[in-house]
DNA sequence: ATGGTAGACGCTCTA
């Protein structure tokens, strides 16, 4: 039976509940895996998804900063939790569907601004964060697993709108770039989206700080979705929902989609 | 080289 997946980092759960609604109704994924919903599981307005179909949720939240939530209109059991690099931070929640699939929602931390784990301590945690993800993959051996996520980092050239701009701009950061690519390894995972969408420019977020996003589109591919190579072969149809960009208050990034014909 | 915007929380941090 085929499904759609989308990923979306939402930047504050509450504040753009209409938003998800608006996804849910018009796009109507069978899963949905928001980041950044910036609020507890008991405030996070999963009551109002439930009502649209989505009446079963895995989640994990907290106070002001990170959490992660799947949305599904199809039954999923909680698979759990890793805390990755000890931050104690809600960045990562696991589902498993009732096909024996298992989905990985995460939200890898952005790294703060300078790419140097000496000056900035938030740049080492996004490393350690991806090291331990690579031990824990390569333990794990994951079969039947799709990961999706916004993990910070875009890796490829046509992935930003400027390779060489962004050389020394973290996200994009050679030392990134090799990191996210054994995390990638260690799991045995296949980049769906670009599976799906081979050649050419491909952008997932834009800043708020640009005057006119879209006519500027200096984006950067930072959201994505992978799957083992067991069920890539069943992914197609993947695509960035732009527009979304463009919606009323909008988040900083726009969800990214897959379809698995499993 | 710099600063630009956004959200949560509470007078600052994170992105």
């Amino acid at each position: 039976m085929p499904f759609t997946i989308a990923t979306w980092n939402i930047n504050s759960v509450r504040l753009r509940e209409g938003l998800v609604a608006k996804l849910l109704t018009d796009e109507a994924p069978d899963i949905l895996c928001l980041q950044e919903c910036k609020a507890p599981v008991d405030k996070m307005p999963l009551q109002a998804f439930a009502a649209l179909g989505y009446t079963h949720c895995v989640a994990r939240g907290q106070k002001g900063y990170n959490g992660v939530a799947i949305l599904s209109k199809l039954p999923i059991e909680d698979a759990g939790d890793r805390d990755f690099a000890t931050l104690g931070h809600a960045r990562h929640v696991a589902a498993r569907l009732e096909n024996g699939v298992t989905i990985h929602n995460f939200y890898v931390p952005a790294g703060g601004d300078i790419p140097d784990r000496e000056q900035n301590p938030k740049f080492g945690q996004k490393l350690d964060f991806l090291t331990d993800m690579q031990h824990w993959f390569a333990a794990e051996r994951p079969h039947k697993a799709i990961l999706v996520g916004d993990l910070n980092i875009a890796p490829r050239e046509d992935d930003v709108w400027s390779h060489k701009q962004l050389l020394k701009i973290v996200s994009h950061t050679p030392i990134e770039v090799e990191q996210l690519g054994r995390t990638q390894e260690a799991g045995r995972f296949v980049d769906i989206t670009r599976q799906d969408i081979p050649q050419g420019l491909l952008y997932s977020w834009w800043s708020y700080r640009a005057a006119d996003w879209d006519a500027a589109d200096k984006g950067r591919r930072l959201d994505h979705v992978w799957a083992t190579p067991d069920i890539a072969g069943a992914a197609h149809s993947s695509r960035v929902l732009r527009d979304a960009r463009g919606w009323e208050q909008p988040s900083d990034h726009a969800p990214v989609f897959a379809t698995f014909d499993l």
